[in-house]
DNA sequence: AGATAATAGATGTATATACAGATATTGCAG
DNA sequence: CTGCAATATCTGTATATACATCTATTATCT
């Protein structure tokens, strides 16, 4: 343990981060820990979270671009082509080259991508329902609310 | 896009997810959107924010074991037994066999560990700043504090 | 029209992550 | 003291993630 004459230890930056913590690590640690609960769940359709995040998007707009799912889904566009490699493999979405741009790749689900999306939100509703069990009604809530907030905030630069 | 007529459509737990939306999915969309920030800032140091973290914890309690910093940490202890090995190639940390228990590992700063977390905190109070600045101060304090107790709620289970 | 800039995705590479199962060590029952 | 259960960690394997860079296509400027 260092001494606790280190002149750092006297900086505004160290006092913070160790007494108040970092916003973003807490907010990956809390990730891990629920994540794996929902992906148990998910293990009877074999879909991980991400997946489920990426069926759920198509669902609701179909045919989109892979800039603009993975905007929506608020991944790095590289990151949504290898994962969407794993679905296409499974047959659950397809790419089509846009006629307008061929550059444009226009993503869409399958009649059995949408079918097993219908089937995990049943499976999706047990988790999400653990996890407020786990958590209690009032922080879940609050938690939902600013998440949202803080998502769209980021999302849009 | 699916017919209104669906009968999933008038389900309970599809009708959650398209309106409330999934506490996980926003979680870990709002990770990865902040972390990208952060680690930009790190760059620096060549240290990612999960890594930072590693460090950040020994700092605070030394000689930890692999479980016992897992937990504090929040990840699967196979996943720090990977992560550890990055920082010990870089000379960052050590691990020595536990006297008493040679089954346990005992994790420990180096003095370049322990120069290179504080060259930077600086740096992530940064990051951390930029992020209050682009969600807003009551936003932040208050996600921050609902963290907080997330974290503290799965971490002991 | 031809050269060049801009855009959409894909690839190379590296880290992060966890589950299932393997290995090494310790503790305990008999 | 021997064998088996429990514990701590590591390995095999697979997905997730993003930055830098590359390729293919379209748009623009002259």
């Amino acid at each position: 343990m260092a001494r606790k004459t280190d002149s750092v230890l006297e900086s505004a930056a160290f006092r913070q981060l160790m007494e108040e913590g970092c916003t973003v690590l807490r907010l990956h640690a809390a990730t891990r820990l629920s994540m794996q609960a929902y992906n148990a769940f998910m293990a009877e359709v074999d879909l991980t979270m991400p997946q489920f995040a990426t069926l759920a998007s198509l669902y609701q707009e179909d045919g989109l671009s892979m800039a603009a799912l993975a905007q929506l889904i608020g991944v790095d566009a590289t990151t949504l082509t290898r994962n969407l490699r794993l679905l296409e493999r499974r047959g659950l979405v397809l790419q089509d080259t846009a006629a307008d741009d061929r550059r444009r790749r226009v993503v869409r689900l399958t009649p059995e991508g949408r079918r097993l999306f219908l089937r995990a939100v049943p499976l999706w509703q047990k988790a999400q329902a653990a996890l407020k069990k786990r958590l209690g009604v009032t922080l879940t809530e609050a938690l939902h609310k600013q998440l949202t907030q803080v998502v769209e905030k980021l999302r849009g630069s």
